[in-house]
DNA sequence: ACTTTGCGAGAGCACTGCTCTCTGTTGCTA
DNA sequence: TAGCAACAGAGAGCAGTGCTCTCGCAAAGT
């Protein structure tokens, strides 16, 4: 049973949000300013100050509910392959994340740009969040069931143990080698669309839908997918 | 011929960037304040105007005199290896890239990571500084005179065309398939650094060269080179 | 009916980028 | 050498920021 003062409150902080992540795509994440939440909201500067404590605080917040919005965008684009078809369920996450990254380019600044100064996300909220596109990633290759191959470099021993020792918390039984490919293939991910919304491809490529489905399936061979 | 006027312009001017670059380190881009500046010059806030016209201004200088740091860094790494061991001169990149972003980490930020808001660099000036690190990496597959093979995945006829567009301001005779693999590798080359430095890696990998020795060994056989 | 709690208003502090005007000095030139 | 123009810094001021404090009102709980 909620009050209706609680409801009250609740509406105002989901205002608060939806404006805080509508000036986030217009501004950016500097530009974020919780007097003009306040303004827009027809609120004195102070009153914001009831709903969130600080623009820290309300930085965290953005960053949940973005990990979320892009952990579900991605989920569902996986989720509608057939499972056995490795390949496409990896073209399916890449191409998903581009996507997810092209619609929201100041939240995909915001959790994989550059961190915000001053400002240092706490672990313990957003790490969660954060992994279920990694995750996703390492689910599909602990179904592949792949073997270390020939191909897989040589690691140093203090690396080979480390990842090791994350093995129980992933799913599937990972050899090292494998948990490594999906590391490469999440990096080289993050970094292609980085690349291309943070505009450090502008003088070569434009092609970019295409450029990324080359790229994927490079990836994709790499991981040791079959390209389905 | 200069004047002492213009000698002690030179010099106050120096100094900002001096200090811009120490309080990049310590406050992040956002935290970059012109008044501030001019405190530790001794200066009043609106005096600092006379040698920079803007916050903005500034910062394109910064990121100027970061790329060219940054090219003088990974040029020297990859100068100093024997011009036939490619495998080698990838890896020299790859470590000096990462081993100058870790040195540098504001400095990352401002070229790598999110844009800073509002503000966006105007590229006749950064683009050149910003392309000796990629053309470094081309220059490399150029010396390797690297064919297209059947693990080159097929592209998009339009991806083709630009991709053979550009090929006239590239080292070497690049085909398209061999600069897409010089720009899957730097993608990843970026990814990487950038997910380790922005900390999305904290609960995964702590042996980061170990890592990047790793990765940038597959990356090397994805680029067609040998191990040397 | 009384008290606690929550919410908004308003003033205020310290900070930012940036503009304007005024003054003293420097350096070039007629 | 005298005079003028360019320049450097000072200081005040505007509009904006995050955040804190106190005050009063109204709703909720007892």
């Amino acid at each position: 049973m909620t009050t209706p003062r609680q409801r009250a409150h609740q509406q105002t902080m989901d205002d608060i949000l939806r404006i805080a992540h509508q000036q986030l795509s217009t501004e950016g994440s500097a530009g974020l300013s919780l007097r003009a939440i306040a303004r827009e909201l027809g609120l004195v500067s102070s009153a914001i100050y009831r709903y969130v404590p600080s623009r820290d605080e309300l930085l965290t917040l953005l960053i949940e509910e973005s990990y979320n919005s892009f952990g579900d965008a991605v989920e569902a684009a996986e989720a509608r392959c057939r499972r056995d078809e490795l390949g496409r369920r990896w073209q399916a996450i890449g191409r998903s994340v581009r996507r997810w990254a092209v619609a929201n380019p100041a939240e995909w600044a915001l959790l994989y740009g550059s961190p915000v100064p001053g400002y240092h996300a706490p672990p313990e909220r957003t790490t969660a969040a954060g992994s279920r596109v990694p995750l996703l990633i390492l689910g599909l290759l602990a179904d592949a069931e792949l073997e270390p191959s020939q191909d897989d470099p040589p690691m140093t021993a203090a690396l080979h143990r480390e990842l090791e020792r994350v093995r129980p918390s992933l799913p599937g039984e990972l050899p090292p080698e494998i948990l490594a490919r999906g590391l490469l293939a999440f990096s080289s991910l993050c970094g292609l669309v980085s690349l291309e919304l943070f505009g450090q491809f502008t003088n070569t490529v434009t092609q970019f839908p295409a450029h990324l489905d080359h790229q994927l399936t490079r990836l994709g061979a790499l991981l040791g997918l079959d390209p389905a």
